[in-house]
DNA sequence: TCAAACTTTCAAATATTATTGAAAGTTTAT
DNA sequence: ATAAACTTTCAATAATATTTGAAAGTTTGA
């Protein structure tokens, strides 16, 4: 295969990826783009090889440095604004699994805990499925939680090493 | 907390939740009325309690049991389907994870594994850069397979025994 | 066989999300 | 101070995803 074709391939299949997990397209075909791109790239150069607009590309390059998976850079003696990707894959990760923590996972954990408030009579088969069902997706989720948590701190070898020590 | 506020926000916030994981939000407050409900129900009473038409409760219903999170179940001498959900949240989150990896994991390391054969110049910075990430990712996801595989088969207390015992 | 009870389908309508592009804003060099 | 080079904004538009509801389909019992 050609690099040009498996270039083609990878940003597709990135984006694609993306957009399963509520990641926007564009901004997951970004990414792709500076993932596999040797040097920082332009907003001009990105809007070039995507077809983007100007006006999607900032807004992607911006939420791209919210996420922290990519960065600024200024060469000496020009104006523009080159863009460059963490291209350590355990970086990525972890980055995306501290902000999808941070915005999702942490608000569901507290609506859950404020659903331990609901007061009700145990004799009612309603409210004891409610609560059973609240309180076991709570232990899940907080189980879910601390692994996220120890993974973030994590070095990427010593955490798949563990893992697999007793996973076989 | 009154147990009818509760049951709102749970509904509400496992829609949200589902759909930020790019599942439809309707399916997953369905999942989320089922799951706190200690009876099974019918089309009917699903859409009279989420105020959703007959149609998409019919297709959201559908989705849900191709997810494996609910079943159809038949009261003798009645006409009505009823549903109820799996209440077994590690069941839960196995299904999903089962799905997800099918839909998504399996088609991108397909992809990955075809990106290998493309073909370049090693002094070519774009091909080692291309070359290096495809690779770096291709071993993530294989971590990322694996450790699934073993999550598919465990058994609850078992998986979460272990990752804490390592990660204390 | 018929009709009531129930389920499924799907084209059209609605709602949501993403994208464009031109205008406004900013920075820098002279 | 000004103009060129560059970035940001955002209302309008386009693309995508979801939902509706009525019609068609199916099953059951008399």
């Amino acid at each position: 295969m050609e690099l040009a074709e498996g270039k083609q391939k990878f940003i597709e299949a990135w984006g694609k990826l993306g957009s399963e997990w509520g990641i926007n397209r564009t901004m997951a075909q970004v990414h792709a783009l500076l993932l596999i791109s040797p040097d920082a790239l332009t907003t001009e150069e990105i809007m070039e090889e995507l077809s983007i607009s100007r006006g999607n590309a900032n807004m992607t390059l911006r939420d791209l440095m919210g996420w922290g998976l990519i960065e600024k850079q200024h060469k000496p003696g020009e104006r523009k604004e080159y863009f460059y990707a963490d291209k350590d894959t355990w970086n990525i990760a972890r980055q995306v699994a501290q902000e999808r923590k941070k915005r999702e996972l942490d608000p569901v954990i507290k609506i859950l805990n404020e659903l331990n408030s609901v007061e009700g009579n145990d004799k009612d088969p309603a409210y004891k499925t409610f609560k059973k069902s609240v309180a076991d997706i709570n232990k899940l989720a907080k189980n879910v939680n601390k692994t996220l948590d120890t993974m973030l701190k994590a070095d990427e070898n010593w955490f798949w090493g563990s893992i697999f020590k007793i996973f076989k």
